[in-house]
DNA sequence: ATTAAAAGTTAGACAAATCTAACTTTATTT
DNA sequence: AAATAAAGTTAGATTTGTCTAACTTTTAAT
């Protein structure tokens, strides 16, 4: 059985796309931010997780999850997910505040538990910030969201997830309004400070760049 | 923050009743038998807990939760049971198989989440066992419940829990139909082998002297 | 192509929770 | 009351995950 340690670094290398055969690689020194702790943990840390056959790298080579290593961590994020579903479909938490809780409960250890709470949330396919659930054999549904920062201008879409979700992020969007399934338009981009405008429900709102690349949408027909 | 394994001792010394101004007291090395520790390491955690003023006690001498140890263990026995109560109500557990899940339950991190689990689960008073689940404020109802090892012969009394909570109880019971809220009379004492005649909807049993001091029962009128 | 900066590694140290083994204190027998 | 057993304590070791500080390798810049 994996610590709640090791569930985490293997979680985050997956979240940075450290699957085999994957070219782009993360560093071991973007991990040790993400992870707030220093290079020698990380180094440590993979050394043990190596040792375990769910990491593979050489000396000063690239990092990779292997198969073993990948399932353990889709099944690590199916749990956060379903967890942050249960808070916000069932006892109604905001979204802005159900990550640091899913943080503890993606580590609770029962497989019979995870598959009784799928069923309670009648099998949900994403989570409240529109992310997609592996199913209980690690599969991820196909997913055709882009991010509107690569949408064309004066496109309809669909908002469908947030890419980062941050409490200042998602507190934001509740301000604006902007909730999943919302219709929007990119409609304008600002020469002047790199903002974009989109147009949302009538109104005419002005954004980061930041903004509209954390925002998951498909174009609408 | 306590550590769960700290949290852990804290919760078995309100289990054996360790409250200040107790007079029977646990020793510590009935505590290591409980928690599968040598009585070295127990010894250890005692003096670390007495540093941060959550247990009493002197070389030698007698063992205490202080006001505060027991504030926090009587959180963590609520956290247990309102967890122990979603996985039966809600995920419609068997009863049988929610004690070490809500082990690891009890020592997720956010008092806002048990009390948006409380609102959910409708504010229960009782947990699946038929133990007190006590409020927010860390108080207990009080509690009427007698061992059914204690009532005297013909005499009918409602069940309403089990002192143990042990798979191997639980099934037992299951297996006899017998459940919480059912209406029995305890008829007869065989001498022949210390066992007793109980009379539960028509049908008579034989049950050990164990059996029916393990069950938690209300006198009805 | 050198040099400088960044990334990665290693060795040695620390805190938490445990252990073993030796020891002391208290309780129980005879 | 002395001997024995049980309970409790202490010291020193171990494991896990972290750290600092020194070092090596790789990458980037001039």
């Amino acid at each position: 059985m994996l610590s709640q340690t090791e569930e985490n670094y293997l979680k985050h290398l997956l979240h940075f796309g450290m699957q085999e055969g994957n070219a782009k690689g993360i560093s071991s020194r973007q991990l040790a931010d993400k992870l707030e702790v220093k290079a020698s943990s990380v180094n440590d840390m993979l050394k043990k997780l190596k040792e375990k056959n769910l990491v593979q790298f050489e000396p000063y080579g690239k990092l990779f999850l292997t198969t073993e290593g990948e399932q353990k961590a889709v099944q690590i994020i199916r749990k956060h997910r379903l967890w942050e579903t249960f808070l916000v479909n069932k006892l109604k938490f905001n979204w802005a505040d159900v990550h640091e809780i899913a943080e503890q409960l993606e580590h609770i250890q029962s497989a019979h538990l995870m598959d009784k709470l799928d069923e309670f949330l009648d099998f949900p396919t994403v989570d409240p910030h529109g992310d997609p659930i592996p199913t209980r054999e690690g599969l991820f549904k196909d997913d055709q969201r882009i991010s509107l920062g690569d949408v064309e201008l004066n496109t309809l879409v669909k908002i469908v997830g947030v890419k980062e979700d941050s409490p200042s992020f998602l507190n934001y969007l509740d301000k604006l309004k902007i909730q999943i399934g919302a219709i929007i338009e990119l409609s304008a981009k600002e020469e002047f400070d790199e903002s974009y405008q989109i147009k949302h429900e009538e109104k005419t709102l002005h954004v980061s760049q930041k903004f509209i690349e954390n925002l998951w949408v498909i174009p609408t027909s």
